[in-house]
DNA sequence: TCTGATAGTTACCTTAGCTAACTAATAGTA
DNA sequence: TACTATTAGTTAGCTAAGGTAACTATCAGA
């Protein structure tokens, strides 16, 4: 241990020591509320979060396996089925046979799929964009810093 | 525009600049993929993330009225109602008839429901803390600098 | 007392997520 | 070659979370 004379005897600093365990959950809390305003706020992008999130990844990643695309979303194999029923339907992808092995089934974008992702991810983010366009330039630096933990603690791994 | 001549000839920098419409596309993803993540591996915290957000405002802002939790859960009234009528169906809450106004329903957590918070979300923040500890100090860091940044773009106006 | 605004609720719908159980196809092996 | 185990996706069926529209009850103001 230091010897406490090495201190000086100054009361706290002003930021108290955060326990890792309300970082935590304050992050938990963050996300929570950042989807949930930009829900509320957009009212034109067309799709979803969850629908525009796996639009991403297909049209980035190119024509991928439906196994391949849920372990990218961290979801069951059941729920990308339904998405991908979903934006099918839209004609947002189309679903391509494996020549070698019948089982798989790739997912690409469409030309329209393609469009939509970018004009939609523009409009949902549209709300949020504004947020950190108000930020101190400093703030929006920080941000930009903590990007990469935080996909990392995430488990953001995407192809971009 | 300023005159090209101010500027160095020097190659771009090693971080290129992040437009800001990638950093909110950015942003928005990694947190779909954290409640992802954190949903996922939590089996045993009892309450989903809304649930949880919910009591937790509930616990922390004293008796509340349903409105202005819907405005702080950033929520519409019927999904209070319906939250309200789960969380009361456990137990964990309790209506409370406001004597001035008729119209006003106030609820307050129960005991029951202040000891679940802080079980619950130890363990659905679990392994976002493992995650969290196995930073590296500076990354620890920087993310509990950001947090105030990111409460603030989220809306997340807490009682804390 | 009537009228308009406000607080919540109810009814009804869609999407997102899950598990369990299934089909189809592949791969490995006796 | 047939039998078994594994893998890829789908289907069925459930819960929860979100929304809008329409409703009830209450309050406030003219």
């Amino acid at each position: 241990m230091a010897p406490a004379t090495t201190r000086p005897r100054t009361p706290l600093p002003a930021r108290p020591r955060l326990r890792t365990i309300d970082l935590a959950d304050r992050l938990h809390s963050a996300a929570l509320h950042l989807l949930r305003r930009l829900r509320r706020e957009d009212d034109a992008s067309g799709l979803p979060a969850p629908q525009l999130s796996a639009l991403s990844v297909i049209v980035f990643g190119g024509p991928i396996t439906l196994g391949d695309l849920a372990r990218a979303e961290q979801v069951r194999p059941p729920t990308i089925s339904k998405l991908i029923v979903i934006l099918e339907s839209k004609g947002l992808v189309e679903r391509i046979a494996d020549a070698g092995d019948r089982r798989v089934v790739r997912v690409k974008a469409t030309a329209r799929g393609t469009k939509l992702l970018h004009d939609g991810r523009q409009r949902r983010v549209a709300a949020l964009v504004a947020s950190l366009s108000a930020l101190r330039a400093s703030d929006r630096a920080l941000m930009a810093r903590v990007l990469p933990v935080l996909e990392k603690i995430s488990g953001t791994a995407r192809g971009r």
